[in-house]
DNA sequence: GTACCATACGGAGGCAGGCTCCGATTCGCC
DNA sequence: GGCGAATCGGAGCCTGCCTCCGTATGGTAC
């Protein structure tokens, strides 16, 4: 993900401050959201704003470097999850890890769901692969009977992104368990069995 | 909701320019959302931006200006529906009621789940009417055996408020049908019949 | 009808943050 | 050690928020 291959190699002191960047940019984010001031986070740094638009031309291009290996690892995990042996239980599982993943910066759901409709973001290659691991994983719970087969992936990611996005609002200002709970309430409404009430009809 | 009661009425030319400003607020608001230019739209009025922040001192009290009457409608509307044959419908009736208002303006869900944390906010009193409406209607419904009776009416609201953030993330972007099967799936899972699964256990 | 002043207007100006551009500096190869 | 390419730094321009105060004007009292 660093310099491009083939190209000369980055001098010393442009990799040393490249990598210190990345590191306040870990600690702003998480601290003040992904709205952090890049001013900021470079002069923390010791460094001008124009040393950091060096390195990451948009603040979309500094997030990529900073969510890279969560993304990654997310996809990584809804590969492994499809040996689980519940279907259901392996979608829960990284649907909660998931969650967990886009609370970890305020303001990165809303930037997550932005990304994925923007193909040229630097961030969409990214995004993409963490959301087809999830679709494979809603696929094959759908093929086992643990998950309402007419639900689409896309719709999926928009329902756990809302969730997500209400769970970052409330965080700590509501009861603690207060995810768990919502998520337990989605997942019944995304199960096949029966339920005595039919759905809202269609909008009068 | 205009001049303090008592008070000398205000002056015509301050009146109109108010009149003018809310006009132009609610047009700049529904195009650009709620976070839309204040010097924009005292300049469409052909007025300093001075003048705009005479009548509305900040960014809320504007909001709350043009919000006012869509959350008491929703307010009254929630009582009304309090009359309603079937209890979950109405809740469902007010709820997508609830969805389309907020999704109006882009970013009014962030801008009312942040207020009703905020009572020092403008805005918190409409917003609180309104959402106790909709607990009215909950509470209902829950006690109709409509709906289970272990949601809390924060919890209600923040989980439609999630569905409402996700839709207006997608808007127009997906499947046009989209919100009412969100909503379908959520009153799934808030339906007191048994479900043959388990809600995903406390964390690991 | 005119004079007065409370009321209202306008926009300059200070602040913050984003991003660009280019002269100054430094690395590291020869 | 010297030179040129690579890198740095921050001034500067932009947009937007909000405050403050000198100027203008509506409307009332006479």
């Amino acid at each position: 993900m660093s310099e491009t291959a083939g190209a000369r190699p980055m001098r010393a002191d442009a990799r040393r401050n490249k990598e210190r960047l990345l590191a306040e940019a870990r600690v702003a984010f998480a601290a003040r959201g992904t709205g952090a001031s890049l001013e900021d986070i470079a002069g923390r740094c010791g460094l001008g704003i124009g040393t950091l638009y060096r390195h990451f031309p948009t603040r979309q291009a500094l997030l990529e470097a900073v969510l890279f290996e969560q993304f990654s690892a997310l996809a990584v995990s809804g590969r492994d999850l499809l040996h689980h042996r519940s279907a259901r239980e392996a979608l829960i599982t990284w649907t909660r890890a998931f969650v967990s993943t886009t609370t970890t910066y305020r303001g990165l759901t809303a930037t997550l769901t932005a990304t994925l409709r923007d193909r040229t973001s630097e961030l969409h290659a990214s995004c993409e692969a963490m959301r087809d691991a999830g679709a494979g994983l809603l696929a094959r719970a759908q093929r086992a009977g643990g998950i309402r087969p007419d639900i689409e992936a896309t719709e999926f990611l928009t329902l756990i992104s809302g969730i997500a996005w209400a769970h970052e609002q409330a965080t700590s200002t509501d009861h603690p368990g207060q995810l768990d709970r919502l998520l337990g309430m989605v997942f019944d409404g995304l199960t096949p069995t029966g339920n005595g009430h039919s759905s809202p009809g269609k909008s009068s």
